[in-house]
DNA sequence: CGTTCGGTTGATTGACATCAACAACAGTGG
DNA sequence: CCACTGTTGTTGATGTCAATCAACCGAACG
């Protein structure tokens, strides 16, 4: 089943390079050179085992996922990646990490993790510029964290929501259109999908969400959205030193 | 409130000044004429807002941890860092996260993040070393969220102790001494103080663990502990060509 | 000796997982 | 054309688990 197209050439697309600033060269055009692109349909793998550790991957587009099977028989997305986004496993023994696209023509590419390196010893915008991908990685984990941090599923899903509008960066304000299944947000936020389900028909009934289609949806009001809880009271109005110590105050 | 100490020295010997000659130092060595040692008592912030902008840092000795409070007034803690652990924030404008000690005597490294780029610039193994501790931060990050994706309280605190028998790698295997409190573990693991004393204490009754002091355990059973259920039966025994795409399967 | 803090346990309420059923939709083949 | 099948998404009923409020204990401390 060869339904993964792997097309081994330069990067640089017949994209638009003129309107806004185009960088003199992006550092990331001197690895088009080394760089394979993979296009995968919906669930097929985007790489074999064991290649993690021997390559880097840059999402060129479309949404692909990180995902494990733990013994118990769940799935567990660790990372949804969208355009520009970056992954690689480095010292991993690690837990072997399925990746997976996520929608039609989820383009991919990989670059040899050794190249990648000597390149970087000599070329420090490049250096700087995969220090930057794995900065933001950084921060995109630890957003996620403070998502499955949350209390309840709505406020999980209202969150996710907000990250979703912010990543995908849609056109219109506050318009998404999800790629992904409920499966996938389920697995993603660690919750069943009928929870998810019924999470989006609440925030829709609090109108903070409007559902156009099923996966077509328009944020109302981002206020419902990123609170922890419904009945979310003031903030710390107790100016008294706290006990400095203290903590987990619910 | 000096309970915080600022040592401006050295790392390494005085008389060790030149930037290039001894290969066999340590490529952070080469950090340690622009390191600043902050030791801080329990409690106690490490960096003011605002300077994880303009630093990197990195835990010499000791723990510390990464907060944040939500407005809903919980404190989520994002990430727990051990001797030889890294962490700075880039791009963020992000919510600001506290720096805090954990322990007694937990001293801190910050390096000016521009002086640490330029620094990287000239010596590739000092940015392979940034690089790997960037790597071993993210895969961290994973870790956790691995933790927080699993279903009941008792899974979430075993796998954390696993997480932290690795992490401390104490002396005598499977002797652990949680170097923090109930209430961080709580907010670590997003759940509350009372349930993770009644995981510690279904752990026991289940011999996966033994209390010595109420900070001091032994770990008996790490099958127990890794186990995302408690009747998680056999794995996927279902050879059949599963539908490929479906997923979230429990 | 009272106070505070860390830790544990009990009772109750609320939230989510689970099992189940159903609707909408696409593809497939008779 | 219409059953047949599989996928996705939603809603309902029920048991289970965890948050919450509360009380209690021991240790450290002034």
């Amino acid at each position: 089943m060869s339904t993964t197209t792997v097309r081994q050439m330069q990067l640089n697309h017949p994209d638009r390079r003129g309107p806004l600033h185009a960088p003199p060269q992006s550092p990331l055009e001197i690895l088009a050179s080394c760089a394979v692109l993979v296009e995968c349909r919906p669930g097929q793998p985007i790489c074999r085992r064991g290649d993690t550790l021997e390559h880097w991957y840059r999402v060129v587009s479309g949404v692909a996922r990180k995902s494990l099977v733990l013994p118990s028989g769940r799935r567990q997305i660790v990372d949804l990646l969208v355009a520009g986004d970056f992954f690689g496993v480095a010292t991993s023994e690690e837990s072997y990490f399925a990746l997976e696209a996520v929608v039609e023509g989820t383009v991919v590419a990989s670059y040899p993790r050794r190249r990648v390196e000597v390149l970087a010893e000599t070329d420090p915008r490049l250096a700087r510029e995969v220090r930057d991908l794995m900065f933001r990685t950084i921060a995109r984990l630890q957003g996620q964290l403070l998502i499955l941090g949350r209390t309840t599923a709505t406020a999980k899903v209202g969150a996710f929501l907000l990250s979703m509008e912010e990543r995908l960066a849609g056109e219109p304000a506050g318009s998404i259109v999800l790629p992904m299944s409920r499966y996938d947000i389920a697995d993603y936020l660690a919750i069943s999908v009928e929870t998810v389900s019924r999470a989006l028909t609440a925030l829709k009934q609090r109108s903070a969400i409007s559902l156009v289609g099923s996966r077509h949806l328009q944020i109302l009001d981002h206020v419902v959205l990123e609170q922890d809880d419904r009945r979310e009271g003031r903030a710390v109005v107790d100016g008294s030193a706290a006990p400095e110590h203290r903590a987990s105050a619910r």
